[in-house]
DNA sequence: ACGTTTTCTGTAAACGTTTACATTTTATGT
DNA sequence: ACATAAAATGTAAACGTTTACAGAAAACGT
């Protein structure tokens, strides 16, 4: 709507040549100070910055960053992508955030958007750089398109993964280890006395679920608690899941003392289930919860729960793309080990 | 990283001028169908894509949207992103996403970037168009700064705001009607009974406390009932907030029968601070939350709460957007007025 | 005052597109 | 077959920057 002012008119109200605005606004080249305060005059005056399209086809970047999610309503996503884009920010660079599939209650039908199309998109648009959170990187089997769509996008711009290696594809992979939560968490409730421990929550085939699965089971056998298939009852991630998947550990006709769930949906899910069946958290049944994005202390009862340093994976995440991007020294991997927040829900050691 | 292939390439390969690929390209020029097939065909070989800065260059448009929110943390700006980035991908736009400050938990310090800043940011990007969601916008004092950044900014492309209209700007402003909410429920727990309904959470000097308030004071009138300054106990709006902020109405001489909480946050940590009292929802207290993010049907207990219809709002905003910049006929104002979703906490009618 | 170095500034090419205009090719009517 | 109209294609300018290179001005030593 409003004409734009370009650096030719900055030039010519100054009196000098475009070359020598340019030079200015670069800063580090030198510029005889008369003439510096003279462009920078004019320049404030009319408030003028570079066109950035101008810009990035002759510096062949964007200074924009893109960071694909699944689902941005979740949690941890916008928590990680709150960190991304404040960090990136103050490095100056904006951030394209591509959410790539819809969470059955936020859009009816729960539509998906190939991943792959969102790779190809930020490529198109010359981002300088990528994060890629959650999606198929989480599966267990990665198809191989995907695998294909992120190798072509890795080998053109730098991309920070945070999920499982793969090999063959040139990203750099951030990978927590979703273990050793779930193995603080089964050992506490084991001190408490608990012996007949649940699952309840995650997807299988999905690595973090299956990585959390194989602890609690060495957990089991290490302390040798009740090793029984029927403790386990997976389910989708959302609280509606949980509710189901808890009810079917309370139909069971040992009935189980303590529950670990998969995220705070579940707990929410799982409280609701308990609550139904008119038991008590934690007196008849203890409950931690692998994720601590609500805030535990307020929940009723107060939840027990695993603290994932969400935060600190975001900032390292941006640190490591920007170092990629800018070629500069990577940061040191800081220490994601989650640690075990104590509340009401886990309850107290039981009398024998 | 990799050699980045142009236009220029395309038509060497295919015998033709760039001026023909580029008319291929934009499909809606004539070109002899042989031609077409063939740069089709090498386009197809290389998967070139224009450089978008190129061609915004000339074309002077990014296919870029900024959308700009407070704290994408929250539920309700993530769920309204959700929307906005769904459709603009559709219509082949990417949205950038500005967060402008840290809710307290999310970072340490809780810093906060001026918004004036964002406003600049994508401004100077040439994003095509802006939403601006929360903020400044949603105090009832807005400062000058604030409305001259704003001023600044829609004089130039076209800004959707969701938030109170200001004169003297040219945004389009969607004004959602907070009131009729709050009469809903009103009326919905006076016809129970209630004669001594609590007002919680909800900071003060922010336009929606402050029109909510209003209707709970006009329904208060109209409706007869307990009309007492102490039944107003407003907070931020985060989950502690509404904690204290509820155990303020329960410590009240003569106690309230119903709350009314501004949002799930508020709800939940007045959920803790009535069970904290020892006493229940809803045979004690009944309680209706002024959001639904979360489902409440999985509360415990069951949450009634009014559905805002953010979902409606964020497509809205975003095909007014779209409309404005490609400056088509501009969609009809859906109806927001929430309804009220009854579930367990709310009760029965009492017994008198 | 004059050559020489140093510092500053201007010219012009380049980045990868789109499109008005000019030109060539093809189709049409006789 | 030929003039003419229509369709397809090519040429070149433009978008707003950065920067290598060249040229001008200032500073310096004698």
């Amino acid at each position: 709507m409003n004409k734009n002012i370009t650096i030719l008119q900055i030039a010519e109200e100054s009196g000098v040549s475009i070359a020598t605005v340019s030079r200015v606004l670069s800063g580090n080249v030198p510029v005889a100070p008369k003439t510096r305060a003279r462009v920078e005059e004019v320049i404030k005056k009319y408030h003028y910055t570079p066109n950035p399209m101008a810009q990035g086809l002759i510096l062949r970047q964007s200074k924009t960053l893109g960071v694909i999610v699944p689902d941005i309503t979740n949690p941890y996503f916008s928590t990680l992508f709150t960190q991304i884009e404040y960090f990136a920010h103050q490095a100056h660079y904006s951030v394209i955030l591509c959410n790539t599939s819809f969470s059955a209650t936020s859009y009816a039908g729960g539509e998906h958007e190939k991943e792959e199309n969102y790779f190809q998109m930020v490529l198109d648009k010359k981002v300088d750089g990528v994060i890629i959170a959650g999606g198929q990187i989480d599966l267990c089997e990665v198809s191989e398109d995907y695998r294909n769509a992120l190798r072509h996008l890795a080998s053109s711009i730098p991309v920070v993964v945070i999920g499982q290696s793969l090999s063959d594809v040139p990203c750099h992979f951030v990978n927590i280890a979703q273990t050793k939560g779930v193995s603080i968490a089964i050992h506490y409730l084991a001190s408490l006395g608990h012996r007949r421990i649940g699952f309840v929550g995650g997807e299988r085939g999905v690595v973090v679920t299956e990585s959390r699965l194989g602890a609690y089971h060495s957990m089991v056998e290490s302390l040798s608690l009740d090793d029984d298939p029927e403790l386990i009852s997976t389910s989708d991630y959302y609280l509606p899941d949980g509710y189901r998947a808890a009810k079917k550990l309370l139909d069971l006709e040992k009935p189980v003392t303590a529950m670990l769930a998969m995220n705070d949906n579940i707990a929410i899910g799982t409280i609701r289930a308990i609550t139904d069946y008119c038991l008590r958290i934690p007196e008849d049944i203890a409950l931690i919860s692998c994720d601590q994005f609500i805030d535990g202390t307020y929940l009723t009862p107060r939840l027990t729960a695993l603290d994932r340093h969400t935060e600190e994976l975001g900032l390292y995440v941006i640190q490591l793309l920007l170092c990629k991007i800018q070629n500069t020294a990577e940061p040191a991997l800081p220490d994601f080990s989650p640690n075990l927040v104590i509340r009401e829900s886990s309850g107290k050691k039981l009398s024998v």
